[in-house]
DNA sequence: TTAGGGTTAG
């Protein structure tokens, strides 16, 4: 600051800082510059100095004030110092270093003056500053007042609070100020923060309540830890102590009411605002959209949606969220289309739903037009393709997005490392999933069940198993999913008598009641290892109606271990839950072709036409150079169809070299056993494969997603290609996953 | 003190 070097030619250096007065300011302080410059330490000086720090507005006109003074030697005394340190501590751009230096010149500070150093470091968010500075005066003997913990207070964060909130409250207590109702607020405040809402509860009992804001703060502690029962509850009494809520307070009981999907109270809340009592706005009308969109009443949220004299980009995703939890995409996109701004949330809510709704090829679109308009994607959206990749398994595309994240620094928190798993695990990347799990600073239950399900399914059951006592070591509590996973495991590596005692243990160590899938994933597990009758008696015992899940597992273990008789009775009830499902009937052709019950066969395949029934088509997806290529059986639509059958007929005379013979046991269609090998041999994964073979280099792995079971000729087949051609094939199944590798599988020819 | 988005299975 050159001027402080010249201060002789004030007048002119001043200039800058006159013109930033405003104008009828302008000419006393012209006057009383001058004079302090022209003045010595007279009377007259200090009453000038004293008009100059009233009427100065901004940091910078403070600090030449303050420069001048000790230019000129004017001792200054508290009042002056206050001045400077308030103005520093509280307005918009306040300097606290500065305020701190000023601060310690001073020999005593007073209350006043720790508790405004205090505020300031509360407004910056630098909590840390602010309760060191606390310590320090009570080690100069200075007794904080009633405004000190509420400053001190107001800038926790989650991590300070944790650590200092309960010795403060024992400081507040000590100091006579735990029934003075600002520091009470500021408790409740601050136990909220660290989730201690016992500890805020007991707070607010204590308080007087006079005042809504305590209540808002209460009920939104209890949100926050989502106990909306909770915030019902204080509305109601606020009801009853006849306290006025604010529009903050409906907007959260409004979120809880979402959360909760209870309507009935949620129209009672919007009646405040129809019968006049609290005047809306656009925050509120927000959170009435939200309430009446999640529970399913689009209608009404579209009604107050078109009526609202103002919409924001939250408005508009409220909606879009609507439209989506209901299952209506179609919806969404076209008011998606029509929004005036998007961005990436909206972006990532219609991203989301076409997720939701298993339209990942509408997933990975829609990212693509996301980019193209030049919206950055945040955690959230990457969490979403991340999902769509690994239905997809689309590991290639999977690969770059988590490089874009790393390029684009987007925050890898735990939601995108379980993504990240989840995908390298759907795309068969067993060793890339375990690198990610322990590259992860922080895990949750996600991410173990995550590394538990993903292990289980790619045929590493000992090791999802360790998985999961190293869960229980970091005192990770499992969950009902967790145990699907747990017992997936036993299932997927046949170990029986391990699932039996996790089946027990899932509820006389960790309280959780087995549902139908876990029934389900029992009778799988007995069924799959050829314990039918123990299969079929769980089901008779089990305390709920069994659903088609636990007979499909059932029907799959009569496949496995070829058992016609209990194949029949668990395909009847099958039929009888879901009548139209094609591949009940084309289980039951499996088993009753692969044991040559020719009789059966023919009257089911009768029944089959009479009935209309269609067969879900098999469909494969293969990813090449960040392409998905989809396949059907006998599939003809793919541009470059010729090449790939040619390479089909290339790969079968291979095969036959090898001494293949093909394997139409689990073929129903009654035609002759040339056509059968014929529409086996166009299998969708035979034709991905084909295309995987023609499209790559040697020696890369070959990644097949498959919607139905593999047959039994598919698997054969894969085996062979993968000596023949030395190519490692991964192939997902509806349930697991096929590692083939130099002639065989995995799952140990047992799926 | 307040409104819109994410992870695990089948």
């Amino acid at each position: 600051m050159p001027f402080l070097a010249r201060p002789r030619k004030t007048h002119l250096l001043y200039a800058p800082f006159l013109f930033s007065l405003r104008p009828t300011h302008t000419r006393a302080f012209t006057k009383n510059v001058i004079s302090i410059t022209t003045a010595t330490t007279s009377p007259e000086a200090y009453q000038n100095l004293g008009f100059l720090l009233r009427n100065c507005k901004t940091i910078d006109q403070l600090k030449q004030i303050h420069s001048l003074t000790i230019q000129k030697g004017l001792a200054l005394d508290v009042s002056v110092y206050s001045k400077i340190i308030s103005l520093c501590s509280t307005s918009r751009g306040g300097d606290m270093e500065y305020a701190r230096h000023v601060f310690d010149k001073m020999l005593e500070p007073n209350v006043f003056l720790w508790n405004t150093m205090i505020k300031g470091y509360s407004r910056i968010n630098c909590p840390n500053d602010a309760v060191s500075l606390y310590k320090e005066m009570l080690e100069k003997n200075v007794k904080p007042d009633n405004y000190t913990f509420p400053f001190l207070l107001k800038g926790f964060n989650r991590d300070i609070s944790v650590e200092c909130g309960k010795g403060i409250h024992g400081h507040i207590c000590k100091f006579g100020f735990d029934c003075n109702e600002f520091v009470q607020h500021s408790m409740i405040h601050v136990y909220c923060l660290c989730g201690l809402i016992n500890m805020a509860r007991k707070v607010f009992d204590t308080s007087a309540k006079g005042d809504v804001i305590i209540w808002n703060t209460m009920i939104s502690g209890h949100n926050k830890t989502g106990q909306f029962q909770e915030s019902r509850k204080l509305f109601d009494e606020m009801e009853e102590k006849q306290v006025l809520p604010s529009l903050v307070t409906l907007v959260s009981v409004l979120s809880g009411c979402s959360e909760l999907k209870d309507l009935d109270y949620g129209k009672r809340v919007h009646q405040y605002v129809k019968d006049g009592r609290i005047e809306s706005n656009l925050t509120l009308n927000n959170s009435l959209i939200n309430m009446y969109a999640a529970c399913g009443q689009m209608n009404v949220a579209l009604g107050i949606f078109c009526d609202m004299k103002d919409r924001d980009v939250i408005s508009w995703t409220t909606i879009i969220k609507g439209f989506v939890s209901i299952g209506q995409v179609d919806q969404a996109r076209e008011y998606f289309d029509l929004m005036p701004q998007r961005d990436s949330i909206s972006w990532t809510a219609m991203i989301d739903g076409y997720l939701k709704m298993n339209q990942f090829k509408d997933v990975l679109l829609l990212f693509r037009e996301m980019q193209a308009a030049n919206v950055k994607p945040d955690g959230f959206t990457i969490v979403s393709i991340l999902g769509a990749c690994a239905n997809l398994g689309a590991l290639e595309l999977g690969e770059w997005v988590r490089a874009y994240t790393e390029k684009y620094k987007i925050e890898n928190d735990v939601y995108v490392g379980n993504s990240l798993i989840n995908m390298y695990f759907k795309c068969g990347e067993v060793e890339k999933a375990r690198m990610m799990f322990h590259k992860m600073p922080r895990k949750d239950k996600f991410t173990w069940t995550a590394m538990i399900v993903g292990l289980a399914i790619n045929g590493h059951g000992r090791e999802a198993l360790n998985m999961f006592a190293y869960m229980l070591d970091a005192l990770e509590t499992p969950d009902e999913i967790t145990y699907i996973g747990v017992l997936g495991a036993c299932t997927h590596s046949g170990l029986v008598n391990e699932g039996r005692s996790f089946f027990i243990s899932m509820t006389t160590k960790h309280g959780i009641e087995p549902n139908v899938v876990h029934y389900g994933c029992m009778v799988d597990l007995l069924g799959r290892a050829g314990q039918i009758k123990e299969a079929y008696k769980v089901i008779k015992d089990m305390p709920m109606k069994p659903n088609t899940i636990v007979w499909g597992a059932l029907l799959g273990a009569c496949r496995v271990h070829k058992d016609v008789e209990m194949a029949e009775k668990a395909a009847k009830q099958l039929l009888q839950l879901e009548p139209e499902n094609g591949a009940v009937y084309v289980l039951l052709c499996n088993i009753y072709a692969a044991c040559k019950k020719w009789d059966n066969l023919r009257d089911l395949r009768n029944i089959i036409m009479q009935r209309g029934i269609k067969k879900t088509p098999g469909c494969s997806l293969i990813e090449i150079n960040g392409s998905v290529h989809e396949f059907v059986s006998g599939d003809k639509s793919h541009p470059q169809c010729q090449a790939i059958y040619l390479k089909l007929e290339e790969m079968t005379e291979d095969l036959k070299l090898a001494g293949y013979l093909p394997n139409t046991s689990e073929v129903f269609l009654d035609i002759g056993e040339e056509e059968k090998e014929n529409a086996v041999n166009r299998h969708s994964e035979k034709l991905a494969i084909a295309f995987g073979l023609m499209s790559s280099s040697p020696g890369t792995v070959i990644r097949i997603v498959k919607n139905l079971r593999m047959c039994v000729d598919c698997h054969h087949v894969a085996k062979l290609l993968s000596k023949i051609y030395e190519r490692k094939l991964i192939v997902r199944d509806r349930t697991r996953f096929h590692h083939f590798r130099q002639g065989s599988c995995s799952c140990k020819d047992y799926w």
